[in-house]
DNA sequence: CTGAAAGCGCTTACAG
DNA sequence: CTGAAAGCGCTTACAG
């Protein structure tokens, strides 16, 4: 492929008028913008883009770190940073770590390598080890924290309403009068499954319903904790019970399927996590509606603006969810009933 | 950071002796191997690989285009081929073109600026603009289509069995013994597409039925269309409808709903793609049920070891689908029916 | 076995 | 306004 220098000697002027043309960052004659213009075109010149950003030191590519994009909840929050990387000409590299903190140290130590300007990270649990914790202060890249935040990580954060959300979930489940509560966690080593918790029993609490540990399961956000969770929890015969995320859903309906157990006549649900599809499928589920896409959206935008303004103090942003009242919490039922007396 | 100078420096040798260490590339002699190794790790070095794709006019990053990541389609194609880039040293881009080709170019084009050392491309509709089918060529960069193959487009290919699955999802139906059946088509400007219409056709005419254009509706994957397309469709009272992807079977079910017809009692559906969710939900779909991760994985693996041998003639691998049989083909209905009889 | 030096393809002060 | 040259951080023949 044509480098600039072929296109130089095309053109009959140097590299740095080329340069100038190509990038627009200086005034060049009319007559030689033309003839760079056509040697560019004959030659089908495309600048490097590694070369450029090896002179430049910026790569323009920001790192995005999530536990899974096959789990449901992320790709729309991908395709939002992705978006406004995009727009912001940055380009996002991908990385998936299954919550694993050793893939996540591979994964950060290869984004460092590759000069990413930035780092999006949806953080495994724990903390980093010292050297990574290092590596990511001494390089100064800036890093934003998505949904997990954590004390030991400085920088900006979008969050969500983790605890706002589950309390909303689960005062809804109580203004429908159920009385027995359970809930499959979230991770707990993880800000998003602790504040969640928080938001379950601040929600009992308020409504004068005893916390009861047993009827509280233990979750990874995904299919299999769902369904395991569902198996035991089942057994104490909740009336209802709020559920950390849509996979883990998903397994605890499985359960609820083996025990041939109805939702919501005999098990009312919320559930974390909407999507297109839930309109569609019985029971119609009763959600807390994240806005996935614009906190990956969000999270790209802030970071771009920290690489433009470093000195600024750290922001966090907190997106609100809303609840989608359907039919899986009962409501619908109990309107039924309510019609007939 | 810290540069291979720096590194040479303290550890008092020149930069080809560290590089010849990090690499492993030649032999070094212990002492000096010690002193690199300390240098390295006292100054946290972290080689830089824009540098070293520079030099070696290797990336190793392998670019990927896909419709759109929150098409619940794609998140597990792309993981395999995430996992399988890894696993093989090289990091994965991914852009997202909505099918327009517009999109397309751009994000082609910006593989090419950042020298992908190869793509792996999910073709919108229409033929590459010559003057990106030339910059293709002339760079010589290896291509893999993924699903949508075109004849215009020389390379290898992964590709599933659209015409087959097609054909095997509606010759179940036959089999239920269906007469009137349906289908919400995919894409017709793209071999998926065409391939299942094509499935369908040559189950109806083994099945001596004949076939009806008008119970043929299009679609473009996305659920408006399958909604939009349902609407049509149902006032022709079909006993039963094959769909092209998930997403449309959403739409087509919010039509259903939207008219009172119960599935599958008064209309049966097979789709296309299947899902860990499936299980949970009703109706439970029957489902033609496509190896998503292992074709991205694949793709990804055909890609790098075409890198490795650029000579090989192209191949294409065609993947084999799997009928899922749950209940929205009616056949648990017909089972019980017969149970009682 | 080890090092000096050229080259990868850009950008960017600095002269003129 | 335009160009010569150094620099970004690597790799890799080529001497010795």
């Amino acid at each position: 492929m044509a480098n600039i220098y072929a296109v130089a000697k095309e053109a009959k002027v140097s590299v740095a008028t080329v340069s100038a043309v190509v990038n627009g960052t200086a005034y060049v004659s009319p007559q030689l913008k033309a003839r760079v213009e056509a040697a560019v075109h004959k030659l089908g010149y495309q600048p490097n883009l590694l070369a450029r950003s090896l002179a430049k030191q910026r790569s323009h590519m920001l790192g995005m770190i999530v536990p899974d994009i096959a789990n449901p909840f992320w790709p729309e929050v991908v395709r939002g940073a992705e978006d406004a990387a995009h727009a912001a000409g940055y380009t996002l590299v991908l990385s998936n770590t299954d919550d694993d903190p050793r893939k996540e140290e591979l994964y950060l130590r290869l984004f460092l390598a590759k000069r990413v300007d930035g780092i999006l990270l949806a953080k495994s649990p724990g903390r980093l080890s010292r050297e990574m914790a290092a590596l990511l202060g001494v390089g100064r890249i800036p890093l934003v924290k998505l949904f997990r935040a954590r004390n030991d990580l400085p920088g900006d954060a979008v969050l969500l309403d983790d605890r706002q959300a589950a309390f909303e979930a689960v005062s809804h489940l109580v203004r429908l009068g159920y009385r027995r509560i359970g809930m499959i966690m979230g991770v707990k080593e993880v800000s998003t499954g602790r504040r969640r918790l928080k938001g379950y029993r601040d929600a009992l609490e308020q409504a004068g319903l005893p916390f009861r540990p047993e009827l509280c399961r233990p979750g990874d956000y995904r299919v299999q904790s769902g369904y395991s969770g569902g198996l035991d929890l089942l057994k104490l015969k909740p009336d209802a019970v709020f559920i950390s995320n849509y996979l883990m859903a998903v397994g605890f309906m499985q359960a609820m399927r083996q025990y041939q157990i109805r939702c919501p006549q005999d098990v009312a649900i919320v559930t974390c996590d909407d999507h297109p599809w839930l309109d569609s499928f019985a029971p119609r589920l009763t959600t807390v509606n994240f806005p996935k896409y614009t906190a990956g959206a969000e999270a790209a935008r802030v970071l771009v603006e920290r690489l433009a303004n470093r000195g600024r103090a750290a922001r966090t942003i907190e997106l609100r969810s809303s609840l989608t009242i359907r039919d899986s919490c009962g409501y619908a039922l109990q309107q039924a009933a309510a019609q007939r007396a």
